[in-house]
DNA sequence: CTGCAACCTGAAGTTCACTTCAACTCAAGG
DNA sequence: CCTTGAGTTGAAGTGAACTTCAGGTTGCAG
């Protein structure tokens, strides 16, 4: 079997077919297609919807993670090097992803300790009543003091 | 100032009006009514607010948040014993996001050392050509192996 | 007491990420 | 050859989480 059909591709990856087209639309993945009309996928087009999937989870959005895939090459099959640069700089991205939520967490944690989520005392909210100057929201948490 | 108009509980949340309407349609967040039919919010509801927006970050659905809000009180102000049952309960929830970010980041960590992302041998993809029994996608994150 | 910024409502619109549908064509085993 | 499961298309539908709009009301500073 050297070229995947959709059906392929869909068992292979768990995208289903409805995805994979909307994702080709999108420009996210790319196919050939028969005398007939019908895709079909590089194998290699499997480690793009793996990627995919992952910036998924992640929690980032399908027009960043096409931005981020098309540093990948248009008229080669992507090399090696290739997905290396492009995963060291997914992980930066996750580790800062990792580092909000440690700090969420940890936050909640003395939240506990102290029993509030309260105006006064908590960190977890102090908006404007105490950090004006840093903008809205919950501020220790989204731009925390150094 | 005793009660917050929706222009102050926006202000110091950072959630636009719009939005707070919307909270309260779903049921997530309660006001009062002036005689002109006006919404004035209690200041505790920020506390709600602070949750609901932690929770949004850790990419929980405003229906689950309905639900563990639902463990306050209907009746009275919450107490510091409240939010601490709903702190300790969202903290294992966010424990186990973070327990599934950094597998991901270590997988990814490990696929920049060997530069793969590759279907034979990267356990951030391994579909059905190595794992079949265990159902779709990649399972080494979804599912690993103890 | 007046002006006007801030508030109200219901309905409709928006974006994201898909899925579903209808009507049709392709490919491959018997 | 023929059947049938898999594939094709464009258009419309879905659900989450809001925003925008039109048309009207309220509340407080001057």
């Amino acid at each position: 079997m050297e070229l995947l059909t959709i059906g392929d591709m869909a068992a292979r990856s768990g995208v289903a077919p409805s995805a994979l087209r909307y994702y080709e639309r999108e420009g996210l993945i790319r196919s050939t297609r028969t005398s007939g009309n019908q895709r079909r996928y590089e194998r290699h087009e499997l480690r793009r919807l793996a990627f995919i999937r992952i910036a998924q989870q992640v929690g980032v959005s399908l027009e960043e993670v096409r931005d981020a895939l098309a540093a990948l090459p248009e008229n080669r099959t992507p090399t090696k090097a290739d997905w290396a640069r492009l995963s060291a700089r997914w992980r930066r991205k996750l580790e800062e992803r990792i580092t909000l939520m440690e700090r969420l967490r940890d936050q909640l944690t003395g939240c506990i300790g102290c029993g509030c989520l309260s105006l006064q005392r908590c960190n977890l909210i102090n908006p404007k009543d105490r950090l004006a100057a840093r903008g809205e929201g919950p501020q220790m948490l989204l731009n925390p003091p150094a």
